[in-house]
RNA sequence: GCCCAUGUGGCGGAAUUGGUAGACGCAGCAGACUCAAAAUCUGCCAUUCGCAAGGGUGUGAAGGUUCGAUUCCUUUCGUGGGCACCA
């Protein structure tokens, strides 16, 4: 009897699925154990090989953890909002309902086919309108609350106008700018009173920079501008003002730092949180601008001039003797008001090139120096130094003041504009400046400093801050490099907003009025003047309600609660069943979300628990990062206007064109010539230029994606190997953390662990061939070298030493001609988490009548382990020379005496006494000579 | 540019807290079985010198700490991911 895979494994995943195995009670006695994944975008392209890999890992932790006595909630669903959906209903005029829901029926075949252990009566959608029902509802929570800095949480915006009407503008103490007083504010219209509540709510509406393309008459994601123009077509992008929803997510800030260090998530995962929050401490500065030098008129009528300041923000104040020029970000308000004539056609040339660059280009080309000077000067107010003011785009207005007091000697964008436009470089740091570079140190001593002179900068820091406010020229302040999160797209296939706008003021539906949902129509296009799609529907404009959608990230915030308790049609989730559930105790996802999604959801989780509607302020207990299976590229190279293709290692003699080619169609790096003829009708005739013999495909990895045709099918190599060779492939393959190529090459060897393992149970011939016999001390101790190793393995999410722990354990076996039940059996249960169905095909063969998923976990028993001996290897000089058996008990005198005696040890030694003996004991013998 | 990760045979990778570098698998080579093939089994498999015994070199590169470094430190190069409207 042959492992015939395919039969066991549709036998069992009927079995399963009839009997509902996989279904999971809100009510146990069991102790609880929630395993999420990152939950997928439907794509077009199905599912490939990447997906899987976290599925897979944390679907044996599942297994793992249930077998252990939890009970265990893993469920899946689907982020079905999105760009892409929309992106393909605009070029094929299917509409993203029809084409999303195609979509998941195909993920969830293809992920039934691997054996999942989905509850699937707990999938979620985030496109439908039972789910985003929900998420406009916590829109409206985040709505309506503030952030009180007294209590440090979410409360709702009552206690705010309560404050108001009790105590006037400081009552918040936050904003400057609202200093007025309690009578005032009960006189305010509602306008203006709304006006000043949306300075506080947590959702709120307020002007921001969108990518905008004339051409399309649409706004652009990030990704669909390349180079700084538009990916389709190539027409121009500028920034573009509009009315923008973004979340608070900046007075969390603090929160959201402090929040890390009560999880258990990667320390650079966690650093990647923390730089991105950029806290930073430093103080603001004012400097006053001075009338134009000589020469040149005041471009300020009235002396006006004279009263404008210039705020900055720096963390190091203690440079302050050191400023050569002030820069202002090219957005900056001032920089229209402070332009002389002569700098005006300059100041104007420069801000039409910066507008048409994006933030990534204008941070990352720092090479490419550009800057131009406004003309103007502002004072160092300690020592009343004339310092020019520029404008440059290495400075941005979303960060700190917008503006920045320039040191050269000590910061090198600084250095490098000042060499760049010959501003002359002040040292206030002696010989720790070499003039060739800036030299960010803070541990040199200050020249040139005034009441600094002498001090080490760590220590300039503080006294410059303390008279900076002592003379009141600024105070001391904390920064965020984070900023408000942009939550508007104007986009069609998203969540509507709950909001109505009445005379310019945002008016948030009631909450019976939920489910919003989007009005479903066969076209849409952009809306005019930037708006969304939704603008151009009548019936939906004439309400007036809000006509962009909310991002990809609203919906994923928060689905991690949903699955507890899906169909609830009362609330978002039973605060019940949330409590028995609580946070996500192993959560499975990539790095690429390491900011985004994963600080979202953060952040609402938190809002959540401040107003008290779930009982934990932390989503995600413990994160496991995995790698990204990236494809693995092929490339033929034609002749430039010919059908002739050249072999890679020829290609440099002709002018050729690259263009990716099927994966699929390669062997290796040769190319199935006859299999290319076919594949487009444009090859049909195509002519090949070969190195012996052979057509050699050039090699590249790329991010796996269909149009570079480098992904691979998991469906394919399901059918032809079977889910559970599959599966321990996709874990063979690496640490899980760790990005890899695919290579389908070595899925040959895990098939044959697994037809080895069928052998110890059954021969091809006879059928049958384990028995009862008792087992010995060698494979008892085979068996619990196994168990200890896989458990501990599994427990650390190291799949791919676990599997060669199998075959270490399969091959051990099969040396020892071990075919009885006593050890086969706790095998089974070890591996069932990683192959269940070859698992319970096996264990219903021995005989058992209840399924192996829930079977008792094998205990580990060190005395199976237990030796008396060691082989300890002995070094001379560090390099090993020889092994000897040594009794474990053995102490250094004798270890050393037996060490000695050693014929190797003593021909190294040629004679000399030895200077030392480093015994490590289980461990090596080192004699330095 | 900034932030994070990473670099070990022909290939994927292994190596508790610094303690025998290359487990396990792929590919390859040789052999057994077979009319033959598949399947299976046995052996070899970092590199270099050597008939062998044995020795030299070797974990991206260069330094350092140590009795001992793939592991720790410094510098440097390459690659992957993220950088706020892809999800």
């Amino acid at each position: 009897m042959e492992y015939n895979y395919k039969d066991i494994e549709s036998k069992w995943q009927r079995n399963w699925s009839e009997r509902n195995t996989y279904r999971v009670s809100n009510q146990s006695e069991k102790p609880k154990f929630y395993v999420l994944d990152m939950f997928p975008y439907p794509s077009g392209a199905g599912l490939h090989v990447g997906h899987p890999l976290g599925y897979i890992a944390s679907d044996i932790y599942s297994r793992y953890k249930r077998l252990k006595g939890f009970n265990v909630l893993h469920p899946m669903g689907f982020d079905s909002f999105g760009l892409p959906a929309e992106q393909y209903a605009i070029e094929t005029g299917q509409h993203p309902s029809a084409t999303t829901e195609k979509n998941i029926e195909t993920f969830k075949k293809q992920l039934d086919k691997i054996g999942f252990c989905y509850d699937w009566e707990r999938e979620v959608r985030t496109s439908n309108s039972d789910y985003y029902k929900w998420t406009q509802w916590i829109f409206l929570q985040l709505f309506n609350c503030w952030f009180n800095p007294v209590n440090k949480k979410a409360e709702s915006i009552n206690t705010l106008i309560l404050l108001f009407e009790t105590k006037g503008g400081h009552g918040a103490g936050k904003h400057e700018a609202d200093q007025f007083s309690a009578e005032e504010w009960k006189l305010y219209s509602l306008a203006k009173q709304q006006e000043i509540l949306m300075n506080y709510r947590l959702a709120f509406s307020a002007y921001g920079d969108v990518n905008w393309c004339e051409v399309l008459g649409t706004v652009l994601a990030n990704d669909e501008v390349v180079n700084g123009v538009s990916e389709r077509g190539g027409h121009p992008v500028i920034k573009k003002k509009m009315h923008q929803w973004y979340l608070r997510i900046t007075d969390y800030a603090d929160r959201l730092l402090d929040g890390l260090n009560t999880v258990d998530f990667s320390d650079s995962m966690k650093e990647m949180q923390r730089n991105w929050i950029g806290k930073s401490e430093g103080c603001e500065m004012i400097f006053s601008l001075t009338p134009a030098t000589a020469g040149t008129p005041n471009p300020s009528p009235k002396g006006e001039g004279s009263e404008k300041t210039i705020k900055v923000y720096t963390t190091r104040p203690d440079t302050i003797f050191g400023v050569d020029f002030l820069v202002l970000a090219p957005e900056h308000e001032l920089v229209n008001q402070i332009t002389t004539e002569e700098q005006r056609k300059n100041i104007d040339d420069y801000l039409t090139y910066v507008k048409s660059r994006s933030d990534r280009e204008r941070m990352s080309e720092v090479k490419q120096i550009t800057g131009c000077f406004t003309g103007a000067y502002a004072e160092n107010p300690f020592n009343g130094k004339q310092i020019p003011v520029w404008i440059a785009e290495y400075v941005l207005a979303g960060y700190g003041t917008g503006a920045i007091m320039a040191v050269p000697c000590g910061d090198q964008r600084d250095f490098l504009f000042a060499q760049h436009f010959n501003i002359p470089i002040t040292n206030i740091i002696g010989e720790h400046f070499n003039g060739k570079e800036a030299n960010s140190t803070k541990d040199a001593t200050l020249h040139h400093s005034d009441f600094l002179d002498g001090l080490l900068m760590k220590d300039a820091i503080k006294v410059a801050i303390e008279k900076i406010e002592a003379e009141g020229l600024g105070k001391r302040k904390v920064n965020f490099k984070m900023r408000d999160a942009g939550f508007s797209r104007q986009r069609y296939w998203g969540e509507p907003f709950p909001i109505k706008w009445e005379d310019g003021v945002a008016i948030a539906l009631n909450e019976t009025q939920l489910p919003l949902e989007l009005p479903h129509v066969e076209k849409y296009g952009p809306g005019p003047e930037g708006e969304g799609p939704l603008a151009n529907i009548a019936e939906w404009k004439n309400q007036q309600l809000e006509t962009s959608t909310m991002p990809g990230y609203a919906g994923s915030s928060w689905y991690f609660l949903r699955y507890m308790d899906p169909h609830n049609t009362t609330t978002f989730c039973d605060r019940k069943i949330s409590d028995y559930w609580r946070q996500v105790d192993v959560y499975i996802g990539g790095t690429e979300h390491a900011v985004g999604h994963l600080l979202y959801s953060r952040l609402w989780t938190k809002v959540l628990y401040d107003l008290d509607l779930i009982g934990f302020d932390e989503p995600f207990k413990m994160l496991v990062n995995q790698g990204m299976i990236q494809g693995s590229s092929r490339f033929v190279y034609r002749i430039k206007g010919t059908q002739t293709f050249v072999s890679f290692g020829l290609k440099n003699k002709y002018e050729v064109d690259e263009l990716h080619v099927d994966v699929n169609m390669v062997d290796g790096i040769d190319l199935d010539m006859e299999a290319f003829k076919k594949w487009k009708p444009d090859f049909t005739n195509a002519d090949f230029i070969l190195e012996e013999g052979k057509y050699h495909c050039g090699i590249e990895v790329e991010k796996m994606s269909k149009s570079k045709f480098n992904t691979v099918n998991p469906d394919d190599l399901v059918l032809k190997y079977g889910a559970d060779t599959f599966r321990m492939y996709e874990m063979f393959l690496g640490p899980i953390e760790q990005s890899k190529p695919w290579d389908t090459k070595g899925i040959e060897g895990v098939h044959r662990f697994l037809r080895k393992l069928w052998r110890l149970f059954n021969d091809d011939l006879k059928g049958k061939d384990w028995n009862e016999e008792k087992a010995n001390d060698a494979e008892f101790k085979v068996l619990h070298k196994t168990i200890k190793k896989i458990e501990s393995d599994t427990e650390q999410f190291s799949f791919n030493t676990a599997v060669s722990a199998f075959m270490v354990c399969v091959n051990e076996l099969g040396d020892l001609k071990c075919h009885k039940k006593e050890i086969l059996e706790k095998l089974l249960i070890l591996l069932t988490p990683y192959a269940p169905h070859i698992s319970e095909e096996l264990w219903y063969q021995l005989g058992n009548k209840e399924s192996i998923l829930d079977a008792a976990y094998p205990v580990f028993e060190e005395k199976y382990l237990v030796e008396t001996n060691k082989e300890y290897p002995v070094s001379i000089n560090g390099k090993v020379r020889t092994n000897i058996n040594i009794d474990l008990s053995a102490q250094q005198p004798e270890v050393e005496q037996i060490v000695l005696g050693n014929e190797i040890v003593q021909k190294w030694l040629e004679g000399k006494a030895p200077k030392k003996i480093i015994f490590v004991k289980g461990k090596m013998v080192n004699v330095v000579i």
